[in-house]
Parts: structure tokens; sequence; C-alpha cells
DNA sequence: GTTATGGATGTAATAACATAACAAAATGAA
DNA sequence: TTCATTTTGTTATGTTATTACATCCATAAC
């Protein structure tokens, strides 16, 4: 976990964008977090060390730190993780156990390039499993 | 698009559930748009047939539809497809043009089960393709 | 060191998306 | 018909996310 926000500091000063210590702090959150978490999850343990977190506040950092590749958005379940190898593109596919709700990123699949429609260009994909882990069956 | 609606009454009558004039309802405004279209925008449209629409009744005729195969949710867009295929299981892979919103839906895809975590059983799979298509370009 | 500038955060309000819980009505089988 | 089940009506509320504008803060130009 310090080795995530380490690299993020890293990754930040390399892009020379800003990891100021409220985008830190929700990184640390997100991070620190098994499975998926919520906006409202954070922003109401963000409260505890910033009074005045409203929904732009963690949303903003949320942004941030998508666009700075140091998380990712659960599509299908309006949550969040953060990225275990950050700064690697964006081809992340993952693997959703629904009892524990811990979640597995594989990087680089390139998903059914093959039968896309002519001339599409991908811009982003949105590639999640959902299903049971092997510790759970 | 009276295609889709007769599948869709053979498909239920096969399967012994009901397509209820609400459903059948529903069925053909997300059948008649191109784009995906929003729950609450298929809430407006049914008012017209029927001034007591509510959310609920919306989302209990999308859940039967998706429940039927008939209708697939857009995960990153909070919004509803007609399934052009009805009742082919679910492997579904969307191409989804950015520009024109338009959907192209790929079936069969088996993206990537090569490299899942071992164990993992998946139920089900959301892969959605964000871009251009061919004639946004 | 002051001051412009842009980026970051504060703040209030509200928009957009979705469900819970219970009541009433319609359908179909006994 | 009566009963059980499914479907729909209805009210309320929960959850997720954004808009719009104000204020603050870091930095670099002067």
């Amino acid at each position: 976990m310090p080795d995530i926000l380490d690299d993020a500091e890293r990754l930040c000063a390399q892009n020379g964008v800003r990891l100021t210590p409220l985008r830190r702090r929700v990184l640390e959150l997100v991070a620190g977090s098994k499975a998926p978490v919520k906006a409202y999850d954070l922003l109401s343990r963000i409260d505890q060390s910033n009074a005045n977190a409203k929904p732009p506040t963690v949303y903003r950092a949320l942004d941030f730190l998508m666009e700075a590749g140091l998380v990712h958005r659960v599509e299908a379940l309006n949550a969040f993780i953060a990225c275990p190898q950050a700064g690697h593109g964006h081809a992340a596919m993952l693997y959703v156990c629904e009892d524990c709700a811990n979640v597995t990123e594989v990087q680089g699949a390139r998903p059914g390039q093959d039968n896309k429609p002519d001339g599409f260009a991908v811009k982003r994909s949105v590639i999640e499993h959902y299903g049971k882990c092997i510790d759970c069956r």
C-alpha cells in the first residue's frame, strides 16, 4: 500500500501533475480497500480528515486519479478500485467475485479485436467478468 | 422493428412468460431507438400511453426484458438497447460509437478466458468498447 | 514582495438513476 | 367462484453524480 502511494507520487511527478493531499488521501482510501469502494463511502471516510468534503470533492479527486491511471471505475458496480499496475495504458480486464467482492485485474488483454465492426476505432474498453473466485467455490 | 416484437412474442410464449402490453410497449420504445435509451426517457415516453407510469413501472419492465434476453443494459451509459438476436445466451459484446451513439452488438465473443485467474467461474460478462464507428471517422 | 494567473478546493443546490415497501388489480388454475 | 400468483399502481426515499459559482492557494512574472 505504501508502494502504491509511492508509485503514484512518482508517476504524477513524472507527468507534471499534482498529487495533492486530498487526492493522495482518496487514493489511499481506495487502495486500502480490498473490495471496490463507492464514492459516498469515500466521502464519509474522508470526512474525518476533511470536514468540508462534499460530493464534488470526491468525484473530482476520482476523476483526477482515473485520468492519471491510478484508479479504475468498475462500471457495473458504480465503484472504484486502485490500479495495481499504475500507468500501464488501459487494457485492464477485471474479474469480480460476487461473493467476496475481491477484484483481480488482468492487464493487456486484447479481446475480440477480431470480429469487431469494420473500421471501428476503439478508444477505451470496459471488460468486467462477474462470478465466483476460487476461494468462494 | 415488427420483427423484434414478433420474435419477442414467440420467445416469451415458448418460455411461458408474459409479454404484457406494458412490457411490449417498453420493448417497442427501446427497439425503436437507434441509440441506447435511458430509463427516464422511456418513462416520459411511456407516459403518453400510460399516465400512471412511475420509475418502478419502467425498471420492472426492463428487468423482465433483460431476464428474457430481449434487452441489454449498457453499463457505462446507464442505458438500454434491444438485443438484435434475442434469446442467444449472453456473451454479447458491444461497440458503442461516442459520436453517433450507435451500438453494434457482436455475439459469442469469448474474450481472454485464457489469462483468467485460476478457478474463477465467470457468470456474466460486461464487454463494452467505446470509440468511433466507421461513419463518424 | 506584490500581483496576475491558473489550478484546486469549498459550497449549495439539484439533477439523474434506482429501489423498497405495501396496496390494488388482473390473470389463470382448482 | 375462490384462491394463489403475478403484474401493476403508488408513495416515498435511497443512491449516484453534476452544475455553477465562490474562494483559496501555488507559482512564476514583474
